[in-house]
DNA sequence: TCAAAAGTGTTCAGGGTACACCCATGG
DNA sequence: CCATGGGTGTACCCTGAACACTTTTGA
């Protein structure tokens, strides 16, 4: 069984894409990297893959440290492998996309992290080859939208239809016609209303509904 | 620049779905494993990601020595990293998929790898957790097959429309229609009639068409 | 009373699907 | 002359897009 061990081996990492919706935008959590190489750059949050954990565990425990969040959403997008995509040393980095509840993050974590919530029209220059991970990540998430029900990671349990539109708004990045939107989602019979009403965004109130079987 | 040191390393390797189109059925390319773990059992294709290569030049690398051809259409679908996957060692997996002509390989090196093709219908069991990379290979294939223009991977510079529909054919597995199958690729404007005629396929000869713009 | 969001149907066009016959040729 | 694959057009349906007004109520 000497075969392996005539090989390489690589410090492998996870880079999650985390994505939230904030007053009606798309935002990205990043961080400010406290350690070389590019202290004080601007990241996407990361770990190494360790001995003992699955790629998709080492992905939700980096959510974890970072939001407090367990349970999250989470797809993987892609593996980038360039020899010299990090300065410091050869990792390949599985990066994963994480859609979560803006309002239910572990604001102290975040904060402890020197991470930020970034509107997606503003992101700043990001360290390494993360620019083209975050297009990977958002390019699967605009694809995935109209196959897989990935909007309701964004939502709490209970939500408006104008809720709910403005997720895709945010998401594809363009105004939806009300009317035909509501009709398209109501034909999915995905959604189950409730006898709860909304009055924060409206005077007249919107009606709540819910998932009809959960996920 | 202690912080790398203190994490795992791990074995990173490519494993390749290869597909080719071998009388008028979608084969994948699959050998008997020469070695242990899994010696004499069917297995995709693979190798280790070395040092100074990247996961997309590994991935060439394997394709070439099993086939003898470079330039080949690739895309990476996902990367598998369950602790156990590989019973031999931890093995994170990068896959591959790659789309190729089957009148183009080198047969002499595909026979010497104890490479086989072999029709999707009739694949017999895989070793470790390849079923499932195979799996995700195919739905990405299927599903990238209305987008991007993969079919002509499988077929020579010049074909003739019959030759293009069984390959859509062979890849959704289900029959088309002539008359709508012509009008939807003609709207495409991507094809261009030349002037040769194949009659190896009938009496009357069909007519031969490239790529308008080379890819 | 008015501003602001909620809620609600119909029309039209374009794309996709179903479908059947003649053509050219080699054997 | 006939078997085999090559090549062609039309009718229908359904999905997706455009589009405007009424309702409710807190301030």
């Amino acid at each position: 069984m000497h075969y392996y061990k005539e090989h390489a081996r690589h410090y492998v990492s996870v880079d999650c894409v985390i994505f939230g919706l904030h007053e009606g935008k798309l935002n990205i959590l990043l961080i400010k990297r406290r350690m070389m190489p590019g202290k004080d750059k601007w990241s996407l949050m990361g770990g190494f893959v360790e001995d003992d954990e699955s790629l998709d565990d080492a992905a939700k425990r980096v959510l974890f440290q970072l939001t407090g969040l367990e349970n999250v959403y989470m797809d993987q997008v892609g593996t980038f492998g360039e020899v010299d995509r990090d300065p410091g040393a050869r990792v390949i980095s599985v990066a994963y996309c994480a859609l979560l509840n803006f309002d239910d993050q572990d604001h102290q974590r975040v904060t402890d992290n020197d991470a930020h919530w970034i509107p997606l029209e503003d992101m700043p220059e990001l360290f390494f080859d993360h620019p083209q991970i975050v297009a990977k990540a958002l390019e699967y998430l605009r694809q995935q939208v109209n196959h897989k029900p990935l909007v309701f990671q964004f939502l709490p349990e209970l939500f408006t239809l104008s809720q709910l539109q403005s997720v895709y708004e945010a998401i594809l990045g363009e105004k939806l016609d009300k009317r035909n939107f509501r009709k398209r989602i109501m034909e999915g019979e995905l959604l189950e209303k409730t006898e709860f009403i909304d009055k924060s965004g409206s005077k007249r109130g919107a009606t709540l509904y819910k998932l009809r079987i959960e996920n």
